[in-house]
DNA sequence: GCACCGTACTTGTCATGATAAGTTCTCTCG
DNA sequence: CGAGAGAACTTATCATGACAAGTACGGTGC
């Protein structure tokens, strides 16, 4: 038991809510309380309640004491993150190709978005996804070795990578996804079967461990009138609903 | 300047590197020089370092000054509706100019985004924001008529329509964002100065109040290389956290 | 030249205490 | 009975001080 006290307490409290015995709704003990049953100073309880906000399972504000937010559902993240799936829950068939896999030493920025060492082996890949048969999406993506390797083994054009890699016992934990739009280039245009120079909606995506080791980035491109990003939010949500979305042909 | 002192702090940081005085990849003053520089102790220092940290562009270790890792800067999401509440709480100074307000009878595509009969009057606003004096985005509003009213008794170029309007006590309680991409048509290159077919992010809103009647829609055109979107998500949490992030010049 | 080691500096963690500000409840007054 | 004042609670913010643990760097001995 060396881990920071902040820790453990964050941890004893996610797992009374997983349990059960905090149910959905519930007021958690106060800070003073918490204080008292762990013999801690406000610091180390405000900084795991601080954790467990930015994890998005407890609410509350100031004056009031912090709640249990809904249970965590995996389903949003794993669909954002898998094309495969999200497109089978859309009740469209996903494609793949896999143009290229190959291990390569990092680049100079692979190895600052994945904090390795600048020539460590990376394995990088080039997939064409495609909806119905119609190219949809250019995905350029690069893995840390111990992560990439593990493809090496494994039919890319079978399914999806995200959950081969889950069912491997790789921790995708965490995502951030960076939108924005670029011109396609003579690749992207030949592939997506599209004129040189349309606008490509890009997206992105840096996924690491639960403690924030980076795993994988992406630079995935799609047409426009195909996919789309939608996002839903309210005042009172505290934080939106995301949502990938059929492309609208307007 | 009666936001909290470790808001502050992180707006400061955060405009250093907005603006290119830290560069990617410099170290940040240590702890200590931060505490001297501002008067401040080690709480609200450590608490602004945190939430930078929790945005992903800083990085760095125990022992290790933090060091920047990238120029992305992002906001929480209350901010989402608000250009202007965004670009100030990065520290940085929003512009805007109206090019154009008018009445008009609702198009039949207005009248389906707003739910109005076809030919009812309708309140169009062309406005251009900027950010640092560079032009950021191209706004295309239209509002129904009731609260697009409003607006012709307001300086549109002080400020935050948003602000505003809420402050007339208008619902602006839901929101939906489609996100894509498109090619710049004449009056976006020109008005953005960028070459024309120039790939731009494309945000579609649509505003309702909690009812879910619509308020007003809106065609934003994002210049990719000043503004972009991050949505960040744990398998924790049972919804992403949408930010606004500054363009990378990448 | 090179490995080893100790020192100075850094961040990480935690305790204690104080004030401000928001919420909830009760109690009083009309 | 309802509205409003007020007390008692909560969280938010910040100061100060302490120790642990990791890093960087210079010097020392081989």
């Amino acid at each position: 038991m060396d881990r920071p006290l902040y820790e453990r307490i964050a941890a004893e409290i996610r797992h009374q809510i997983a349990s059960g015995r905090l149910p959905v709704g519930a007021a958690l003990p106060s800070e003073s309380q918490l204080c008292e049953q762990w013999g801690a100073s406000r610091g180390p309880v405000r900084q795991a309640l601080a954790a467990l906000r930015a994890e998005g399972i407890i609410g509350g504000g100031q004056g009031k004491p912090p709640v249990v937010r809904s249970q965590a559902v995996t389903q949003p993240f794993e669909t954002f993150l898998s094309f495969s799936r999200w497109a089978h829950d859309l009740g469209r068939t996903p494609g793949q190709r896999t143009l290229e896999i190959a291990r390569r030493p990092a680049s100079p920025e692979a190895a600052e978005a994945l904090r390795v060492s600048e020539g460590e082996p990376v394995v990088e890949l080039l997939r064409l996804r495609s909806l119905d048969g119609t190219p949809a999406m250019i995905e350029r993506t690069t893995f840390i070795w111990s992560v990439g390797r593990l493809l090496f083994d494994h039919d890319c054009d079978s399914g999806s990578i995200f959950a081969f890699l889950s069912g491997q016992g790789v921790d995708l934990a965490r995502g951030r996804h960076v939108f924005d739009a670029v011109n396609a280039d003579a690749t992207d245009s030949e592939l997506l079967e599209i004129p040189p120079g349309a606008a490509l909606l890009r997206e992105r995506r840096h996924t690491s461990t639960t403690a924030g080791e980076p795993l994988e980035y992406s630079d995935d491109r799609y047409r426009p009138d195909i996919v789309s990003f939608t996002i839903e939010n309210s005042q009172q949500a505290a934080r939106p609903a995301l949502l990938r979305t059929q492309g609208l042909v307007s």
